[in-house]
DNA sequence: GACAAGTAGCTTAGCTCTGAGCTACTTATC
DNA sequence: GATAAGTAGCTCAGAGCTAAGCTACTTGTC
């Protein structure tokens, strides 16, 4: 008799955990076990906001652009270095982004008057008013996901991922 | 003064949360703050696991077809079909895994005797060999990732994801 | 002020995925 | 047993990414 009750629902992983144990009896399924379900929520609510901002012309990707450049704040410029180094993208990637960003009018180019390699990146009217709806949508639809676990849980839960990013992200 | 203390340690997660917070102070961040994390968190790991299954030949997505074979046990055999399935993957994206571990010789195709438009892909003996050697180094490599929370924290963190996966997988 | 080294952004080749469409085959219906 | 509908796996075009290499410019050193 254990002193945790059985969990009254399974998850894909639980399944995937007692394959493992039944062939390979001898595998630690600790980390898979959390490692696993991260993997899956972040697909599976990557793809719904992948639907989310879909009414709005724009990727996922192409939000995280816009939605960097809105939280700078005012002047709403940063260079596509920042934005790259902080969206974790190559150069490469970033300039593909930006092009069809510039090309919808949602972000304009210009030349950095202190250093002349260097560009400015910076929100349209249109960017900004986009971004600012297409944000409170995506922010309401992760809240109404995690709202399944209440209010303390949702903070045990975020306490215990800051510690888990802190961890793995070195 | 608020009843919980000040975390030691803020994260990316946090300053992000901050900056919104300065920029729209009306936005519900509760969501961003998990799932903000959830993402780093798998892209992080998943970039690990690149490189873990990296000497072994292999990339994290020829590894996921090698371990769902595994996995089912003896004699190692899923349609592609299934495969497919599993790891939510279009036919056309298994066709090209499939293809590149078969001329790698840790699987073969042969054609399904119950089923002239199925076939059958089943691990060869030096792919269960790999597999097994890699899930070994991979999961140990995830649990070395988990042991900074401790089992507690570890397994009150894997219910709670749990809960979120159930909630957000539907 | 000349020159080596570093940095910014872009281009290109190569990779892997999706989505649409194909052929071959099976299942259901009459 | 003919035929319509469904399913299995493959092919191909298109999208987005990385890694390497490019030009233009800046910084550091003497």
């Amino acid at each position: 008799m254990s002193a945790r009750p059985e969990p009254r629902h399974a998850d894909p992983v639980d399944a995937i955990i007692e394959q493992w144990a039944r062939v390979r009896p001898d595998l630690d399924t600790a980390g898979m076990e959390v490692f696993g379900r991260v993997y899956r929520i972040a697909r599976a609510m990557g793809d719904r906001h992948e639907q989310v901002y879909a009414p709005f012309g724009i990727s996922r990707g192409e939000f995280d652009v816009l939605a960097t450049l809105r939280r700078a704040g005012e002047p709403y410029t940063l260079s596509p270095r920042q934005l790259s180094a902080t969206l974790m993208l190559t150069t490469g990637g970033m300039t593909g982004r930006l092009d069809k960003l510039e090309r919808a009018g949602l972000l304009r180019r210009s030349p950095d008057p202190h250093d002349r390699r260097g560009l400015q990146v910076t929100l349209t009217e249109e960017g900004l008013r986009l971004i600012d709806e297409a944000v409170t949508v995506g922010a309401a639809e992760q809240s109404r996901a995690l709202a399944a676990l209440g209010p303390e849980r949702s903070a045990l839960l975020s306490d215990l991922l800051r510690d888990l990013l802190l961890a793995t992200e070195r």
